[in-house]
RNA sequence: CGGGGUGUAGCGUAGCCCGGUAUCGCGCCACAUUUGGGAUGUGGAGGUCGUAGGUUCGAAUCCUGCCACCCCGACCA
């Protein structure tokens, strides 16, 4: 069980199926691709969201609910957008089942229903037309909603935590009265994923603009983050798409400006979903298991005791109640194992497996000396320390802990992204050592369509910082004005 | 939807070719000894062998249909 953990999405998978989430776990397609979100993965997902919510709030935004179901006629209204998601829509055509007299329960054919609804793959439809009521005039912009929900995509593949059937996210919708505003929103709200995944996650991201064959359906312009996994796949980790007016012509959304003119609104939307928690996984877990950053575990630090006797445990107990004491005013979280159902060795086991930080074992002997053992999850180092200041201790080994692994997944990042100049050895180095391919692109479709055949590989990004630099494309041999992110993706 | 494969205890499996009522490991339960890195011993519980039919004295095993799932591809946050 514990071979090759960091090289595939699979491996994870199997992994985790008995830790953190659980899918297919009902034998019937309907559900299959599903995941089941247990205790403690639902913890690092509240984690984040709470983190989320105050960077949206911090910046103008507010939450709103909108419908899980959409009339199948919202979704033709805007062209590119029924195109890119009809092929993976759940559809529901009924309202009633009925007995069928031979004990089986069937569809009531009587209750079909005049127009199909869709299960929203992502809600921009149902808001723009709930927006179309909401805004006459300039004054009543800008809108800057989000939706915390849940979506359904009827993909054909899918890959628990990557690509299920049903995930959580949050989806941002907002409203402008001009392009320039809503270019700037779209752009801010990719610095606020940028940030939380850097910051929070410890997950190195590149920002940058999607080309056109990848971009959002109904989009003039997406925005991404994409993260390399350990593995050496790329993994796009939220977006942020400036929408022009396409959603406002689609739904007839007009404004009257400060001059009087009647104009559509501009608008962007942004999203990120329980995808981060797989990329958080695949980023920084070895083979003992998940490695947590501390900013989103669950649980900081785990006390494990060691003892024989009543009378240890309750003098262990005693500096356990002390340290959670004192760490509590830090927004520190710990637990203590005092179980006495399992021994310390199976839970040095078991917590290292859900990537708690950091692990503090008490025995008799630490008692004597006035001494812990304490041990980081991230490199494995353990070390015999006083008890006394023990808890400014922890609060500069978590800091560190949060630091080092960015650090690891940047260095990881540094030494697996290549610069190549022709198409020999793009191929090679995809195959061989992986990750970003940094190349020059003729800036065609169909180019990007003939790599993608040959090598597998896509167009992570336009890097936004991408320098001006005189070149020829990989494939054509085409003049190009800068280089793009190529790899092998999720 | 194409191409391959698999269904046997909670999980992972042996048995199938060559028919005789199911093997092993993990896990679970009890007791004892243990407890500074996933304990050990003894005993125990747990199975419509995916499903429906056929062949047979007898089917996990052979035959036929159906169902489900997995892997590879097209699609994708």
């Amino acid at each position: 069980m514990s071979k090759g953990i960091t090289s595939r999405a699979e491996d994870y998978s199997q992994w985790y199926n008995e830790l953190v989430v659980k899918a297919d776990l009902a034998e019937h397609s309907a559900v299959r691709g599903c995941m089941v979100i247990k205790p403690y993965g639902y913890a690092i997902w509240e984690k984040m969201q709470a983190v989320l919510d105050q960077m949206f709030k911090d910046t103008g935004h507010s939450n709103a609910y909108f419908p899980l179901f959409i009339p199948k006629s919202f979704f033709s209204k805007e062209a590119s957008h029924v195109e890119g998601f009809a092929t993976e829509c759940a559809v529901v055509t009924h309202y009633r089942l009925k007995n069928d007299g031979n004990g089986q329960i069937v569809v009531d054919e009587d209750a079909k229903l005049e127009e199909e609804l869709i299960v929203r793959p992502t809600s921009e439809t149902i808001i723009w037309n709930t927006y179309k009521g909401w805004i006459e005039s300039y004054r009543d912009l800008p809108i800057l909603v989000n939706q915390w929900a849940n979506v359904v995509r009827w993909e054909m593949r899918t890959r628990l935590f990557l690509r299920t059937a049903e995930f959580l996210w949050q989806e941002g919708h907002t409203a402008h009265a001009t392009a320039e505003e809503a270019v700037a929103e779209a752009n801010q709200m990719l610095e606020v994923y940028a940030d939380f995944a850097e910051n929070w996650m410890a997950v190195p991201v590149v920002r940058g603009r999607k080309s056109e064959n990848e971009r959002f359906a109904g989009a003039l312009d997406t925005l991404c983050i994409e993260a390399l996994m350990q593995d050496g796949k790329a993994l796009q980790a939220g977006t942020s798409h400036f929408l022009g007016q396409n959603f406002a012509k689609a739904f007839d959304v007009k404004f009257t400006s400060k001059e009087g003119k009647l104009d559509h609104v501009w608008a962007t939307s942004w999203g990120v979903s329980t995808r981060l928690i797989g990329a958080l996984i695949m980023a920084h877990s070895d083979d003992q298991g998940l490695v947590l950053p501390p900013k989103l575990a669950p649980i900081h630090v785990v006390i494990v005791p060691i003892y024989k006797t009543a009378e240890e445990l309750e003098k262990i107990g005693e500096l356990a109640n002390q340290l959670i004491a004192a760490l509590k005013p830090h927004q520190i979280t710990v637990k203590f194992d005092a179980r006495d159902t399992h021994r310390p060795g199976f839970k040095f086991a078991e917590w290292e497996l859900k990537g708690v930080p950091l692990r503090i074992a008490v025995g008799a002997r630490d008692m004597q000396n006035g001494t812990v053992e304490i041990s980081r999850r991230d490199n494995q180092t353990k070390e015999t320390v006083p008890q006394a200041g023990l808890s400014d201790r922890v609060i500069g080994l978590l800091d560190d802990i949060q630091a080092s692994i960015y650090q690891k997944a940047y260095d990881f990042r540094a030494e697996h992204t290549t610069q190549v100049n022709d198409y020999e050895e793009f191929k090679r180095v995809l195959d061989e050592k992986t990750g970003f391919v940094s190349a020059h692109w003729d800036g065609t479709v169909e180019t990007e369509k003939r790599i993608k055949e040959e090598t597998k590989a896509t167009i992570r990004c336009i890097p936004l910082d991408a320098k001006e630099e005189v070149g020829n494309c990989i494939l054509t041999g085409k003049p190009s004005s800068r280089r793009v992110l190529f790899a092998r993706a999720y």
